[in-house]
Parts: structure tokens; sequence; C-alpha cells
RNA sequence: GGAGGGGUGGCCGAGCGGUUAAAGGCACCAGACUGUAAAUCUGGCCUCGUAUGAGUACACAGGUUCGAAUCCUGUCCCCUCCA
């Protein structure tokens, strides 16, 4: 490997975040220059598909923040403008086309989530965020295609993945989709040109959208511009990051509460440890190496350690510590920690008193009556972390400890059970 | 336009008139072992019922039959080959 010069690449470098780079050398450079004088911005892209991101982009997110931290200026794009067309990258068939409002909406959830990672304003090294709809809403037909179809050749275009996937399959790919490759390279020179950004990042699945823009910048417009993509991240049993079998690890609060987002990155699999204290968090890299050479159950303190940076980066100090806390009273101590999920329930129910297979489906912690008949026959419910085995056992005002009954399914999912 | 093949449970995929709530695999859920890990093993995995059981279900709508996922008709969708 290339030794670099530059304080942010050598940290991308020593933390494998980089996949490819177009010119290494020649980047290096630039980022060197840079970091004596005013810095490099650099981009990254983000589509605004739904109202919050999950931990697939977070790769991403790290990037810009440590662009930041090295002194230069992370632009953010959010791509009002490109969703309205839809990446056809990886997808077997269009996507659902999203209205302004949609977009504005989803565009505010995002924003909120680059607050966290990002410092905003105007000075050099501040984050700045942009959204492409600002100049492709404007875009005139005629004089685009004069300007910057003329770079574009329909033979290239075919030979792209994403193009050539939907052809082979005999699967239909719209005028609309087939521009999409055009509007992000035009994303990328206008870039260049507003804001003197010279490097966009990205997944791997964007390298050749990313080379379509350089050659677009410097053919139409003389710039010189660098791409650089992250490896797709997986877990270790090959799973892609970011979603589970329950669903998508989000960034934002509402949609994913710290409690379990610190959980997520508690239950890491050991072979993941290190990789994820590089990609996930600022820890020092020598510390790292000391964190995953651990053994057996020590590797849990790096675990821990890993949900408490990793969250409290995303949700704050205090909802790391709090859900470290709940985790630690519930696991270790065998009781009940505040974070948990709770369910407030009408007072009369438990003064009547309930069937425990009924509370449990409140409770959510079964989808039927059968499902939670099984866990009860299997042993794997709990009230109060006492065993039940009858499934018709009622549970009532008596069962409260603390002004509050503690459900459990398996030794993972707890629920809290209140009355309002 | 012509010829053929197919649509089965979250996914893949067997079944091709009764013994089929539907093999097998993946995913998922519990239990054991552990370290809130992985691997392994055990049990489970449509709904309701303590259970014998009942109700729904094999693209959709009809029909044949004592009986259909399996046969017939129509509709919709997919795929392959030829033009």
């Amino acid at each position: 490997m290339t030794t670099v010069k530059s304080d942010f690449l050598n940290i991308l470098q020593e933390r494998d975040f980089i996949h490819q780079v177009t010119d290494l050398e020649g980047l290096d450079a630039k980022f060197t220059a840079a970091e004596k004088s005013n810095g490099l911005s650099a981009y990254i892209g983000f589509d605004c598909t739904g109202s919050s991101l999950h931990v697939g982009s977070l790769v991403q997110i790290m990037m810009l923040r440590w662009l930041q931290k090295c002194g230069h200026k992370p632009i953010v794009l959010l791509g009002g403008g490109t969703t309205k067309i839809g990446d056809p990258s990886g997808k077997d068939e269009s996507r659902r086309l999203l209205t302004d409002a949609d977009i504005n909406n989803n565009l505010a959830g995002i924003r909120s989530i680059f607050d966290q990672f990002l410092t905003f304003g105007e000075g050099k090294s501040d984050a700045m965020l942009v959204n492409n709809a600002e100049w492709l809403d404007k875009l005139e037909y005629v004089p685009f295609l004069r300007e910057i179809g003329t770079h574009f050749t329909i033979n290239r275009m075919m030979t792209f993945d994403s193009v050539k996937l939907r052809l082979d399959r005999e699967q239909p790919l719209t005028f609309l989709e087939f521009n999409y490759m055009i509007l992000q390279a035009y994303d990328f020179m206008e870039l260049g040109k507003r804001y003197d950004c010279a490097l966009q990042m990205g997944g791997s699945d964007q390298w050749g959208n990313i080379v379509n823009g350089m050659e677009l910048g410097r053919r139409a417009a003389g710039l010189q511009l660098f791409g650089l993509t992250t490896p797709l991240i997986t877990t270790a049993d090959g799973k892609k990051m970011g979603k589970t079998a329950d669903g998508a690890l989000w960034l934002n609060e509402e949609a994913l509460p710290a409690y379990d987002y610190w959980q997520f990155w508690r239950n890491t699999q050991d072979a993941d440890v290190g990789r994820f204290l590089r990609l996930f968090t600022e820890i020092p890299v020598d510390e790292i190496k000391r964190l995953e050479a651990l053994e057996g159950s020590e590797i849990n303190e790096a675990k821990i350690i890993l949900a408490n940076a990793a969250t409290a980066m995303c949700r704050g100090e205090n909802a790391a510590s709090t859900a470290h806390k709940t985790a630690t009273e519930t696991f270790e101590k065998g009781g009940a920690g505040a974070d948990l999920p709770t369910i407030n329930m009408d007072a009369k129910i438990l003064t009547n008193g309930i069937v425990a297979i009924d509370l449990f489906v409140e409770a959510g912690l079964g989808t039927s009556k059968g499902e939670v008949r099984r866990l009860i026959k299997q042993g794997g419910a709990k009230v109060n972390d006492v065993k039940i085995t009858d499934a018709e056992q009622v549970i009532g005002n008596n069962d409260i400890i603390d002004g509050q009954i503690k459900l459990s399914s398996g030794k993972k999912k707890h629920v809290l059970i209140k009355t309002a």
C-alpha cells in the first residue's frame, strides 16, 4: 500500500475506509497542500427516499466527520433533485416517485442527523448542506442537452452495471432513470464550479457515477476532480450492514430508540469488533488494536466501548450512558433499567387482571397468541424475571413491583408495563 | 405475431386427484452450552383453542369430483425460444 502524507488520507487508510481511489498520489498531494492552507472541500451525496438514514450510511458520514476534523470542508449533498428520478443502481425495479412534500419532509429528517455528526456554519472548515434541486430544478432541456449531452455517449452509458443489469434481465429502464447518472455527474461538476469541491466520496457502488462526474467536470469545465469509494460494509456472517430482520437500524431517535441502537453495537460479533471500532468510532488506532486483541469474555469490554462511542456520537453522551446503565442493570444485575421499552396500560386492566398471553401480545412480545403460547411452553417468557409456565396465569396489581411489571421474551427482549 | 414453461408459506424450492397445513433449505423465535459473541445441539415457526380439534391457505375467479395445490375454463402476471 502506498504511504500517504496527508492527515486525512492517512486516517482513512489506517482505519480501512478506502476501497478505490482514482488517483491516490494526486489526491494526497492535493490534500497535503490544502492542509497547510485553506483545506479542501469534498462531498458525499445522500438521497432523500426516506426521512432517516440507517447504519448503512454511517461509513460515509464518518468520512465527512474525519474530513472536518482534518480541517477540510465537508459538503453534504442531499439529492432533492435526483430523488425525483431515482438511482437505478442495484434496484430491480423503478422506485416510486416521491412528491415534493415527501422529499422536503425527508430532507428535514436527514438534516437533523447530520447536525449530530458535523458542525455547520460559515467558517472555512464548517460543513455545508446543499440540495441539488437548487440547480437541477432549473435546468432547461435543450441547453442542457447541448452543453452536457454531448459529453456522454449512449455506447458508454450502456456499459454501466446499473444500466446493463436491467437490460440483460429485460427489465424496463425508463428514460428518466437512464438520466440519473448524467445528473449525478452534473452535480459533481456543479459543486466543483461553485464551491471548488474536488473530491466525491461514496460507497463502492457509486464508482461508476463518480468517474462519470470526474470526466464531465474535466471535459465541460476543465476541472481536476477526484473520486474515492468505501468498501461495502458487511458483518462477519456476510450480511449487509444496517438491516436486520426486525427492520433497519435507523440513525434518527424517532425511528429507533437509543437503547436499541446501543444494543445493536453491543451485540456485534467478535470478528467485527476491530473493524467496527475503526470505522464507527474515533478511538485511536493503538487503543483499538489492544481492544480487538482481547480474548474470550474480555472482548465484551470492547463491545461496550464500541456501543458507548457509537451511541454517543449519534445520539449524544446522555443517551449513551443511559442506555449503558439500562443494559448493565438489566443484564448484569437482572433488574430493569429505565431505558427499556415501556408500555403504558390502563390501570383498570391490571386491577381486573389480565391473562399472561394477552399481556405479552399487548406488549408486543409476540404477534399472535399462538406465538406467545409457544414462548411460554419453551420457557422463554418471564414476568418480573420469574419464568411462567401457565399461559392462562392472570397478571394483576399483585405483580406490580416499584410501579412496573417487567416482561421478558428470551434473554434480550424486555418490556416494562406501567399504569397510566 | 408463433411455440413452449411457470406463478406454492417471509424467501428459495418439492409436491402434480385422497395418507398434504403442504418435503427440504434459508431466514426468524425460544431452550441448552457460553461471554447479551460465533459455532453446535434441541424444540418451534398460518390463525383460534389446554388438547383431541376447528378455521383459513398453494396468483385470481369459476367449474368437474364423494374429495383439488394437484384436472378443466376464463383472467392477470412472469420466463424461455422462434419471428
